[in-house]
DNA sequence: AACCATCTCAACCGCCTTGGC
DNA sequence: CGCCAAGGCGGTTGAGATGGT
């Protein structure tokens, strides 16, 4: 992990007295031991109490951010991910509330996610970044790479997929190129292509998710997605049980429910339900486009060469 | 090895909300 | 009601790490 640093204007002291910038071992350790005995909270008497020459806000960031001990470090997870994506397309920007549904993440992690990663690809594609094409190109084309890697790396290894999936070992590999859509999922999340494209270049499909194999953008209606219900058996059964390792869903009939939402919406099951609504956008360059990037990028995508 | 470009992410900024008075 | 302080949040920055040439 990178050091910690900062951008410092001023480095040290300022004529204030307080500090700015990297915070040292020793400061560390005084609020780590201060808030260990009384708690958090009060963050201005808390930094005077534990001697800090630092603004309560300060205090508050390096804890919440980077001292909290369920504080989770690492790559994020493709389940992660996949929340991420999904509760981002619900709540937009709203990255303290996305990240209360992701054990051990900060806000500022997830934000930092979002626009390295998330907003990169936006950019690679051409598209707005919180545009609802772009939200249709990760739902059609990012989330379902993502499911399928959470089934392969459940049905491959005994131990969780927190503990296996690291983004780098999932890259592509001259033998595992691209994946063909037939062979993109388990039979129980295989996408159904759609078809029967009319003379008004729209078309409509019931399917778990849309991959175009003919390129076309799709678009859909996000209200009845996001309001199916439940961990469907689309998801598959040992998705489902690391989503309620994760605290993600709950065991009971496999529902999950998180303030609304449910992993199934989030782009892992029960999109099956919901019919789609699909617009010929320009032709084939969205997926065309991904195809370029996303195999491309290593580590952009989770599934890139 | 040196240089440059790009990426990562800790930390700050400023605005908004909340709660106490 | 208004005022103020504290806390919370999203946006932004920039130093250091990393990769490419």
């Amino acid at each position: 992990m990178l050091g910690a640093r900062k951008r410092v204007c001023n480095p040290g002291e300022e004529e204030s007295g307080l500090r700015r910038g990297p915070w040292t071992l020793e400061e560390d350790t005084s609020l780590t031991h201060y808030i260990s005995r009384q708690g958090e909270g009060r963050w201005n008497m808390l930094a005077k109490g534990a001697g800090l020459k630092r603004t309560g806000k300060s205090c508050r960031l390096r804890w919440l951010n980077y001292l909290k001990p369920d504080i989770k470090r690492g790559n994020l997870t493709p389940q992660e991910q996949l929340l991420i994506l999904e509760l981002h397309s619900k709540w937009g920007n709203r990255w303290s509330k996305i990240a209360a549904h992701l054990p051990g993440r900060t806000d500022n992690e997830i934000k930092n996610y979002w626009r390295t990663k998330v907003q990169k690809e936006a950019r690679h594609l051409n598209i707005e970044a919180n545009s609802k094409r772009f939200l249709d190109a990760v739902r059609s084309y990012w989330m379902p790479r993502l499911v399928q890697k959470m089934e392969q790396a459940s049905y491959s290894s005994s131990s969780t997929i927190l503990d296996s999936l690291d983004n780098r070992e999932v890259r592509s590999t001259p033998s595992n190129p691209p994946v063909p859509n037939s062979l993109l999922c388990p039979p129980e999340t295989r996408f159904t292509h759609y078809s029967n494209l009319g003379s008004d270049n729209s078309c409509s499909v019931t399917s778990p998710y849309l991959l175009s194999t003919n390129s076309n953008t799709i678009s859909q209606q996000p209200d009845e997605i996001l309001e199916t219900p439940s961990c469907s058996p689309l998801l598959g059964d040992s998705v489902c049980n690391n989503l309620v390792r994760m605290g993600t869903c709950n065991e009971e009939g496999s529902s999950c429910d998180m303030d609304g939402f449910d992993v199934a919406s989030a782009g892992m099951g029960t999109y099956g339900n919901s019919p789609f609504e699909c617009q010929m956008a320009g032709g084939d360059w969205v997926f065309d486009s991904m195809e370029d990037t996303l195999w491309n990028m290593d580590d952009m995508w989770p599934f890139r060469a």
